[in-house]
DNA sequence: TACCAGGAGAAAA
DNA sequence: TTTTCTCATGGT
């Protein structure tokens, strides 16, 4: 499957997958924690990143000064990478975290960037370095409450096993294939994919077979 | 001791 | 254009 070609998914098929992870796991009631802007924040610090180690940046960078684009970028980039030292890649997320900053006051803050059209947002949001698709997604769906929904690691994995993907389906391909066989139904996208990643935390990361995965008696995928 | 985590961008092939 | 490399702490 090519990124250029537009794959039919199967609008049941993805449903049962999602109840499936509701009826095992109940609502997430994601994202953990804040305002907008703090989960924009978390939403750059989370890359390639255990949440707990962001939750340990996060306290020590709320230590330090308010968790605000303004205050953010009073600090130095050195001050503000030894705040976020816990969240590991602490040089390059300080710079990136400043990057979205600098771009977020430029925007307006919150309310303008509340008055973008859901794809001019995302293309606002893509040009900033170090915020890729998924990070975007991340902000669209969980700080502005848009219908997108966003792929992961964890859902290429658990699609792939469930064969809704082959593997060689790009980015693009996914989103676009599974907001079209769902519909634009925020409320669904935003529980989809906090149980993906619980889901995904759940089942061995290595293995096929996980002993720790607590559903390993029903679980289809493992 | 290894391995990898709610990725993205640059460099190399 | 596609693949590989780099960034880095903390938990298991």
């Amino acid at each position: 499957m090519s990124q250029h070609s537009i794959p039919t998914f199967e609008a049941t098929k993805l449903r049962t997958i999602f109840g499936f992870l509701l009826g095992s796991y109940g609502p997430q009631y994601w994202w953990p924690g804040g305002t907008p802007f703090e989960i924009m924040v978390g939403a750059i610090l989370t890359q390639n990143a255990s949440w707990s180690n962001v939750e340990q940046g996060l306290a020590r960078l709320c230590s330090r000064t308010p968790l605000e684009a303004e205050a953010i970028l009073s600090l130095s980039s050195d001050e503000l990478a030894e705040c976020l030292r816990p969240v590991g890649y602490f040089n390059l997320k300080s710079q990136r975290l400043q990057a979205f900053c600098r771009a977020y006051l430029k925007a307006r803050g919150l309310d303008g960037l509340r008055t973008l059209e859901t794809g001019e947002l995302r293309r606002f949001l893509l040009r900033i370095h170090g915020i890729g698709p998924e990070t975007a997604d991340d902000m669209l769906l969980y700080a502005f409450d848009r219908p997108v929904f966003v792929v992961d690691a964890y859902t290429r994995r658990i699609f792939q096993r469930l064969g809704v993907l082959t593997g060689s389906e790009g980015y693009e391909t996914i989103r676009h294939g599974v907001e079209t066989a769902l519909g634009q139904d925020v409320g669904l996208f935003n529980e989809y994919h906090a149980l993906i990643v619980r889901h995904g935390k759940e089942v061995c990361r290595i293995r096929p077979l996980c002993t720790q995965c607590r559903l390993r008696e029903s679980c289809p995928w493992t």
